[in-house]
DNA sequence: CGCACTAGCTTGACAGTGTAAAGCGCACTT
DNA sequence: AAGTGCGCTTTACACTGTCAAGCTAGTGCG
């Protein structure tokens, strides 16, 4: 048992592993992608460059945590704009759409992050594995009124991902061609107006 | 004039740019994207690792120009699928929609790293955004005849261009959410069924 | 014709990266 | 109270991109 000691010691257990996600974060948010560095993150910790290894795999296994991390915070920003809207089904949907705009827009980098490390060839981990499956979740939960009887839930779910995936990227630069202004989101979310209700 | 010794002379003008170039291309096919070294690039085109310093800006300077080969292939890809579909404009929008896909499924890292660099924030060289331009428009002029009057050109084309840009990057990786089979191309794209000609 | 010169490349060095091995210290076990 | 193992540090290494200096061959000028 550990738990008496979790409060008295300082560098207890999980302390530093939550630290360096946490440093992780900080750096991605500060200095976007190219400022999150295994080393940088052990310093903002407040440890040696090779402390990291005590707890995570290598780089790819910090990257994995941190972009599960930002998985749980996508989830429950999406689970609070289905909650807060009007409980029926196109306002539910589109207000997960919304909050997933706005979580890319305000975590640009580690949007980028967690969306390059769950679809690593290398294959994830375990754990970012259930945070990415928890955010699919919300998503295909809110899309099952659209799914019509006999029709596989993957597509409407494939069509909603893949929109408001390819516009987030999109808006993230601001640009589209030279000189055409980029949609906005609502534009874009009226394509999804061809989908039916099941009932 | 140094038309006579481009010829003539191995190691004229433009030659190691378009080597390294190429050296590029081939290291990404090959290795994926962490394989693609600014030195690895100049040893795999027989030159020393400082060479590529006086063709390019530095390691961004090379990727970009790249990234704008890239986009020359994948305007010509788009450009010959519009041409070999019926000319007609749900047709040819289908059309280009697959050679989008086929290009990236094709050549996964290059496609990572177009778009990487496009909108690097870095601010892209002049002759990436041309061939990125030239790329957009091949789409634009298909979605052209999707566009309502008095409606902004933009609308559609970020509708388009959302829906199957994400949808690539979803194909990329070949898994969605856990054990959720994704969709297929045609049916992602059924979703366009919404869109109504302009006449 | 001869000479300076510049462009293109090489060599060497440097700071920074991730990773692996070895060593130290302290809390917990027995 | 000695042992033991975990967490961390230190050190070293290969590799990255970039910069400065030097070399070389072809160009243009006197």
């Amino acid at each position: 048992m550990t738990t008496s000691l979790e409060k008295s010691r300082a560098g207890a257990h999980g302390d530093l592993r939550e630290g360096l996600i946490n440093a992780g974060l900080t750096l991605l948010a500060r200095d976007g992608t190219s400022g999150l560095t295994l080393r940088k993150c052990a310093a903002l910790a407040g440890v040696s460059h090779a402390a990291p290894a005590h707890h995570f795999d290598g780089l790819p296994g910090l990257l994995d945590a941190i972009a599960a991390r930002g998985f749980e915070m996508f989830a429950d920003v999406m689970e609070a704009r289905a909650e807060a809207a009007p409980q029926e089904p196109r306002a539910r949907l589109e207000a997960i759409c919304l909050g997933y705009f706005d979580f890319a827009r305000d975590n640009p980098a580690l949007y980028d992050l967690m969306f390059r490390q769950i679809w690593s060839l290398g294959g994830a981990s375990e754990e970012l594995g259930r945070s990415g499956t928890r955010a699919y979740t919300v998503l295909a939960d809110t899309c099952a009124p659209f799914v019509l009887p006999g029709q596989e839930p993957g597509v409407v779910e494939t069509q909603v991902w893949s929109l408001i995936h390819g516009y987030a990227t999109l808006v993230l630069v601001g640009k589209l061609g030279r000189n055409r202004a980029i949609a906005s989101v609502t534009d874009v979310l009226g394509l999804l107006g061809g989908l039916a209700l099941a009932d």
